[in-house]
DNA sequence: TGTATTACGGAGACACTCTCCGTTTTATTC
DNA sequence: GAATAAAACGGAGAGTGTCTCCGTAATACA
């Protein structure tokens, strides 16, 4: 009968609660995309309207809400992958995923100041959300050393450090076209050798 | 005549400045590759037995410090490209400063979140320093290109955003391993079309 | 040795993180 | 529509790190 309640303890869930996680996922990724990711969350608390303590309460670390806010994000690549993989041959399919990969941090829907704190210390969004993305490249790459475009031995993660890595030197008017040359080199240096 | 002194006051610098600012360098250093980049100035200071201000007159912020730090390395970094410029076939030399490159920082001689925050913020190091090594890896890429072992297109800097990224996400024990991988991989992929 | 200059040091103002707990809001019961 | 207990709020404040300021001390030079 009840639903989501395996106890006998059932309680909707209030809606003040509900309404400021929204809240202060909206504000966060405002905040976190005009001033990157060491912006004071005393500061995030106070332009979503609610008290340091509430914000903690949602989202016990820095990083707790950085993958919060990007866990959509997160998840439409994820999504990607599944439809590249659908509509097309293996190496095009993986190509086109690591542009869009790129094309994500270019346009801020993930900052690359994000990134940067999250993958360089002992974070955990690429360990959370990270699976997601880890799953979807290593399926490209697994369906790409199918069809013989790519070299058997290819670690799958070993292009997913690179293309984090190019978000990282994200300066310079020129970085996104950079990113972009990045990954033809990427991709035709994991062909196999003729 | 005067040699380093531009204007009529010439005066020797006070030897205790020059002591305090090398002890703060060494201990910085250790601390450094103790605890991270993020360690507590402030404690730097204290470890080196000097008062905050000290720390702070010498190095404005830490960027300036951590430039200091790993100025001598970065050296080594330029002098080993004509080295090896000198020695070996082009690309055999491109190969090498990259796993050289690679090598530093897996041995700690550039520890790698020191890398992240000076790459990732608004950072000096791959400015001052960094024309050094951008301009090392600039001679290399060349050189490979007059050769013919790399297309004419390829910016080298491209190679060094990728081995940078690869830096960032420098963690679990194969990480010196899939550094290297990348390294062939990113060769692989600069050759010209054949 | 005297003196001008340079550098030192650490107290303290300021900023950020995160917790604790008295107060308020909400869902539910009657 | 009250009454009640559970859930959530908020912000003061303790703890920590950053960086500056300026009275004091060390140093180079005459």
């Amino acid at each position: 009968m009840a639903r989501k309640t395996p106890q006998p303890t059932p309680r909707k869930p209030r809606a003040d609660a509900q309404r400021n996680r929204e809240r202060i996922l909206e504000l966060a990724k405002k905040a976190f995309t005009r001033s990157g990711a060491n912006i004071s969350l005393d500061e995030v608390a106070k332009q979503a309207g609610v008290g340091a303590g509430t914000l903690y309460r949602h989202f016990p670390t820095r990083e707790a809400l950085l993958e919060a806010v990007y866990r959509t994000e997160v998840e439409k690549l994820a999504a990607a992958e599944r439809e590249f993989s659908d509509k097309l041959p293996a190496v095009e399919a993986l190509r086109a995923w690591m542009l869009l990969f790129v094309d994500y941090i270019a346009t801020k829907e993930i900052i690359a100041p994000a990134l940067n704190s999250l993958v360089g210390g002992a974070s955990k969004v690429f360990e959370a959300s990270g699976d997601q993305i880890k799953g979807a490249i290593h399926a490209l790459v697994e369906r790409a050393i199918a069809s013989g475009d790519i070299r058997a031995d290819l670690d799958p993660l070993d292009l997913l450090r690179a293309l984090i890595g190019v978000s990282n030197v994200a300066s310079g008017p020129d970085w996104q076209q950079s990113a972009r040359r990045l990954v033809e080199i990427l991709i035709a240096g994991s062909r196999p050798p003729q």
